[in-house]
DNA sequence: CTTCCATTTCGTTGTTTGACGAAATATAAT
DNA sequence: ATTATATTTCGTCAAACAACGAAATGGAAG
């Protein structure tokens, strides 16, 4: 019980949808995701831990920078049956069609402070 | 995006889980619910319109009393899709055994104010 | 080993949430 | 009509949450 809560907990908050929709197209380090959502560096630090706590998410390090995306392999069951949901769902939300197009388009180096 | 945001909030408490997987014996009164959950009356009836207003359950009245019921045809497409998750989920689970079982006995002419 | 920079952690603030009891509403029975 | 009972609404309180900036952490590069 305890765990659902905490995933649906993870899951009601627009901008950890965004996040999830967003790692839809490649994966992302924290500075990029920072640049589309606009919020501080902090607040995206720790929506994506909310995210990776549930295995919703995966992070890597590659040099300075940590890379997450999404967890397809080493899920739980109910990851496992929720991801596929959230995959489908929101695909004509104008909030998140623009957040893809601009995934497609950072780049880490650009990044303003 | 706000319509899933929230479905999500609506499932992301564990008196409203409980709820869900208690209608999946059959339909029950608020005040039988209450009995079940032991929380104020208010308390859970607060629960039942979050959970009806994403759709999730339906109420009907009966005399004085108000039955709530799983919403199994006229959901959303979210609802629909959520709702066979919900119900596979949390069969295990010691605290919904429990509370089935007291829905399978609960009358509620013995409701205890 | 020191500096630089991306990220995380910490502390604060305003908002939302879940709980309660009391008052208001609605319906059945007297 | 009046009373009794089930439910909802309202106001309040404490806890949880999302946001921020500042300080701490941890690698990479010089």
């Amino acid at each position: 019980m305890r765990d659902i809560v905490k995933i649906f907990k993870a899951l009601s908050d627009p901008n950890r949808l965004r996040i999830l929709k967003m790692l839809e197209i490649r994966p992302l380090c924290v500075c990029e995701i920072r640049e589309i959502l606009g919020l501080a560096n902090s607040t995206v630090s720790k929506h994506l831990s909310l995210l990776r706590d549930v295995d919703f998410i995966l992070d890597h390090k590659e040099g300075r920078w940590v890379y997450y995306r999404l967890n397809t392999e080493q899920t739980t069951r109910y990851i496992d049956e929720l991801a596929p949901l959230i995959s489908r769902w929101l695909e004509k939300d104008e909030l998140v069609s623009g957040d893809k197009k601009r995934a497609e388009q950072v780049e880490r180096d650009s990044c303003t402070i």
